[in-house]
DNA sequence: CTCAAAATCCCCAATATTGGTGAGAACCGA
DNA sequence: TCGGTTCTCACCAATATTGGGGATTTTGAG
């Protein structure tokens, strides 16, 4: 059963969305209100599994809902909601740890989809919002046309350690192998990253997501 | 109709999502091979809306088919799948422009759901992989918890150094100071972050962006 | 099975890093 | 001017890393 706490302004789609998803098997409504200014404190209240949240809201907005709801309550599952395709918007949830973004749907089965997938532990992104989202990665990080390095099992595991600023001998501990053979695999490492060194196999890793 | 192009090197996967495919209302299959090394001479030919592309592939990884087919035809959606949930890998695609990513799925109606929404224009994202592509995106935007960590300015050159990769020699020299105030430098930087090594002070000095 | 890649281990030697202590000069705010 | 911080530099010793050779076993795909 996941318990759902509803935020929606629009009293007709409030009032519509509260009768479908409280007679949806497997869902459990714990309220639905029309003002997120006490969010905090109902969550506090109801501990529900998904927050479903609107974006547009009178007195909090969705966004300052959001950030109070996981700043006090950060396991608390968020699916923010909107009709605008604001990348700004999206942007600030994303940021804020929201753990889906769904524009509002005709089709009802859609947030019942996203509440399971978030309360399983995954993020549920409408195809629009995903859109956006990779467009935005793109962005960010295309432009270095960074060669596809293919690390081996072995060596991504050392690779991590060496993330976490381990020592070869840490390292040997961690991976239950021999000091050597971390030093093998160090140099192999160094060889496909072209770096010499430990902190530049870090940065490399950090910023190709090697690792 | 949404012609589609299939890519799976797995027999028994790729006749079963054929027949699931082709026997949908809406898709047509144009074909489905176990290889990708045509894939770019394939999509010429058929001119597919959507391609279903598997990432691991036997000889042309689909990483590689993705990026060869955006190049040479850009408007086509490309639909990644996967078992593996590596970030490199979705990385690598994401920038590589694919526009969607599911993982394996018992279910075949999340395939036609992908390809519908990808055809529309939208990215697919599985709920795992969304998670992940948003923990991606906060690590990059979002502020960290940082205490408040003040480094002096010289410090902070130090360590911008640092994360570049550089010797102490190499950083004595850049900043025009001898090797021994580097040292001196070093030491109160790794004091102040409360590390041992350089790799976690480049850590540190990126996640926290004191650089 | 066979072959190549991956993973494992060893040796040696040159450098680099880390940690400790100490101390003078320069700068800046009270 | 006083005191604190920053910046500068030095010396010593213990460790760690890096780079260069190997070599053997395990694994996995064809």
């Amino acid at each position: 059963m996941i318990s759902v706490l509803l935020f929606e302004d629009n009293k007709n789609l409030r009032e519509s969305l509260s009768l479908y998803l409280a007679s949806t098997d497997g869902l459990w409504l714990s309220g639905a209100y029309a003002d997120a200014t006490d969010a905090v404190k109902l969550v506090k209240k109801y501990k529900p599994d998904v927050v479903l949240m609107d974006i547009q809201m009178p007195h909090l907005s969705g966004i300052e809902a959001l950030i109070a709801i996981k700043t006090n309550n950060k396991e608390t599952k968020v699916l923010m909601q909107t009709v605008f395709e604001d990348n700004d918007k999206i942007f600030a949830a994303i940021c804020a740890g929201a753990n889906g973004y769904i524009l509002k749907n005709p089709k009802p089965e859609t947030y019942v989809q996203a509440v399971k997938d978030v309360f399983n532990g995954g993020s549920h992104l409408s195809p629009v919002v995903a859109t956006k989202v990779l467009r935005m990665f793109q962005n960010q990080f295309a432009e270095a046309e960074k060669t596809y390095i293919q690390l081996t099992k072995r060596e991504q595991e050392v690779l991590k350690c060496m993330v976490k600023g381990m020592s070869y001998k840490m390292i040997a501990d961690s991976c239950d192998i021999s000091f050597n053979t971390v030093h093998s695999h160090v140099k192999n490492i160094y060889e496909k990253l072209h770096v010499n060194s430990a902190s530049e196999a870090v940065v490399k890793a950090l910023e190709w997501r090697l690792v």
